[in-house]
RNA sequence: GUCUCCGUAGCUCAAUUGGAUAGAGCGUCGGCCUCCGGAGCCGAAGGUUGCAGGUUCGAAUCCUGCCGGGGAUACCA
């Protein structure tokens, strides 16, 4: 039972009288940000007494007269301007909790509206390693999913892989001029891997030398025009002046920085002499990777046979991943899948009126964009927004949708602004576009997550950094010291990758944030670890307690409310499909964490409060021990929809 | 230049999308184990929500203008 949307039906009941369209008021019940206003308020009455002509107050005493929940609140009652403060029954918490004792979905009833989601997320350049920057994608998309399928719905996750890019192209050529087969048959992945590599740093190398003398030039340029601005006395122009000063000093630094790194990677290029021959056969490597890809991409016999080889072996490279991160997909239709219909998506648009050639390419051109959207380059190739068409096409056709979301950072906005007008345009108006658009990782210096040398981060090496600090925390704990290695090396995985995955869904998805091992494993605050301890101490109590749950549970013994802490924990247990909707209304993960760390929070509230062992009487014992359950079970719950694992003990 | 997002406690972040006295964690200060896991609990201090106007019963949230920052901006994805 969704308390919430009950008191809201109830209320449209009434508002239904006094207005032609209830909804908009009955979304301002809410609950109580402060317990002294009740459980939940009604807001409605101070925006109806402006449409009425009518005082507030007056409105209030009106609603409250004729609505109907009697059963499940007592003592209405009206405050300030006319706000409606509901306390709900001790007797009906008690009896709603009794329902929850024996239900395994814990009052969330599934959906009777079913919808059909289609959910693009993480979608990784296979081949190249997955770095920093595809964690907010891929545990986002996934929780969003796991929740939608727990309400009901039906969902469909694609993992819309970048498996026909250049960075083939790379390794074909790697593979034709680079590899070592003993190694390839060995471990297939790691070569590859090292191929992708070694042609990655020759382009960087060859492109790093061609862009330093421009770069050198306009530093010099730069320097020149700062020193150029004097100050004329005037204080306004010269206010003026400041301001560009420091925007060019700050270009500056920023041509510096990469002059910098530039030099540093042709140093330790040059001082490697192995590599240097390398280089210097392979001068123009950078126009014939281009010309594998081409090829690749025209279907040339050889290549198509190479890529086809490769793929497997990058499928599996990523899904090592996946599996760390217990991160699966429904379907992993990457761009290849779409290549041949590419031609048919633009001549579609051309024929509708939409695309016209401009400059040699084929454009959309759209309402308020000042550049248009381009479907096929001048050389005739086709590009991700063509695909993105295409994969909306196919996606349309195969399971007819009532909405796609795109999990993808913020920065591709615009260009979804434009998909989306296209695709509409194009005729798949009833379907519901959503980009789920996410900031950036940031590091401690409160720019991009890089490491110390300015490289991405890569994610597996996070992972392994997350999961060796969870490990050093479960080796000290005294409480766990009876636990065997292998089983502290399963408490840290689930801690380590948990903490990973909490830190990243609890902030509102639109805000960048800093990433900081430390705060994540911290094991205080709003974290995995803490929700997960509230767990592992349940579990700590029954185990302790030899406590048979399972009978417990089926047996007719009522949950009473006694103590303040505990009804603050049944109600906090009560809003479970409060926290959902949440969730899902504007696919916002941290509205689950946030509710889950306050459910911890309220549960080790009454963990200091009521002993349950040691419970006066034998009911009380058995309430709060089921109290522990429904608490443990919708943690258990909740956690597993963002995708993170409990542990008994930890 | 244009478009767009953002600016909340010393720091990192919330704030049920317009609700009452803006909340957490870290850090600081002070309490709480002969008692179920102290990885915890309770409390204090800390704020002109970038600035200035406006809209209204009510604004961190909406509008306008400044200041400051990020991002995007015709053939990469």
């Amino acid at each position: 039972m969704n308390v919430l949307a009950e008191l809201r039906s109830r209320f449209s009941l009434v508002l239904a009288d006094l207005i032609d369209d209830p909804a908009p008021l009955a979304a301002m019940i809410l609950p109580s940000q402060d317990p002294k206003f009740g459980d939940y308020q009604a807001n409605c009455a101070m925006p109806l007494g402006k449409q009425l002509g009518q005082p507030p107050r007056e409105i209030a005493q009106s609603i409250v007269n004729q609505v109907n929940v009697s059963d499940l609140c007592h003592d209405l009652q009206i405050a300030g301007p006319g706000f409606i403060n509901l306390r709900l029954r001790d007797e009906w918490l008690v009896n709603q909790l009794n329902t929850l004792k024996t239900d395994e979905r814990l009052g969330i009833q599934e959906s009777n509206q079913p919808l059909t989601y289609v959910i693009d997320y993480s979608s990784p350049n296979v081949a190249k390693p997955m770095h920093v920057g595809h964690i907010r994608s891929t545990v986002i998309g996934d929780a969003l999913c796991r929740t939608l399928k727990f309400l009901g719905h039906r969902v469909i996750s694609d993992n819309h892989l970048g498996d026909w890019g250049t960075q083939f192209g790379m390794i074909i050529y790697g593979y034709k001029h680079f590899r070592d087969d003993a190694a390839y048959d060995r471990l297939p992945i790691e070569e590859l891997s090292r191929l992708y590599k070694l042609v990655r740093r020759l382009i960087d190398f060859f492109e790093a030398q061609d862009r330093l003398p421009e770069l050198r030039q306009s530093i010099g340029r730069q320097r020149a025009s700062i020193e150029e601005k004097q100050p004329s006395g005037d204080a306004k122009v010269d206010k003026k002046l400041k301001k560009a000063l420091r925007g060019l000093r700050e270009k500056l630094a920023d041509l510096e920085s990469q002059e910098k790194n530039l030099c540093g990677l042709v140093d330790q290029c040059e001082a490697d002499t192995a590599f240097c021959e390398t280089a210097r056969q392979h001068a123009d490597i950078g126009t014939a990777v281009q010309l594998e890809t081409a090829k690749l991409h025209a279907g040339d016999a050889e290549n198509i046979r190479l890529w086809e080889q490769f793929l497997p072996h990058c499928r599996t490279d990523i899904q090592r991943i996946y599996d760390r991160l217990d991160i699966g997909f429904d379907v992993e239709y990457g761009e290849s899948f779409y290549h041949d219909r590419l031609a048919d998506v633009v001549d579609s648009l051309e024929k509708n009126g939409l695309a016209r050639e401009s400059d040699g390419a084929i454009c959309v051109f759209l309402d308020g964009f000042e550049a248009p959207m381009i479907v096929r380059k001048r050389d005739g190739a086709f590009l991700y927004a063509t695909t993105d068409l295409a994969t909306i096409a196919y996606r349309s056709e195969t399971w007819n949708p009532a909405a796609m979301l795109y999990v993808v950072d913020h920065r591709q906005s615009e260009h979804f602004d434009k998909l989306f007008a296209v695709a509409r345009g194009w005729g798949y108006r009833n379907i519901e576009f959503q980009h789920i658009s996410f900031g950036t990782v940031l590091g401690e210096d409160n720019k991009p997550y890089k490491t110390r040398s300015g490289d991405t981060v890569g994610l597996e090496g996070l992972l392994d950094e997350a999961e060796r600090k969870a490990f050093e925390v479960v080796r000290d704990n005294e409480l766990a010291i009876d636990l065997d290695e292998k089983r502290r090396r399963h408490v840290a995985q689930v801690i380590g990758v948990a903490a990973l995955k909490y830190a990243d869904l609890s902030h509102n998805r639109t805000s960048d944030y800093v990433f900081s091992y430390d705060k994540m494993l911290s094991l205080r605050g709003n974290t995995a670890t803490y929700c997960q301890y509230a767990y592992a101490r349940i579990q700590s109590i029954f185990a302790r307690g030899n406590v048979d749950i399972e009978t417990l549970r089926n047996d007719p013994i009522p949950i009473m409310i006694d103590r303040p802490a505990e009804r603050f924990l049944a109600l906090q247990l009560l809003r479970f499909a409060e926290g959902l909707s949440a969730v899902v209304d504007d696919y916002r993960p941290n509205q689950l964490t946030n509710y889950l760390f306050e459910l911890a929070n309220r549960f080790s509230t009454f963990f200091e409060d009521c002993p349950v062992l040691k419970a006066d009487t034998q009911p009380q014992q058995q309430s709060r021990l089921l109290l522990c359950d429904i608490t443990a079970r919708t943690l258990k719950q909740g956690l597993s929809l963002l995708g993170i694992q409990v542990v008994d003990r930890m």
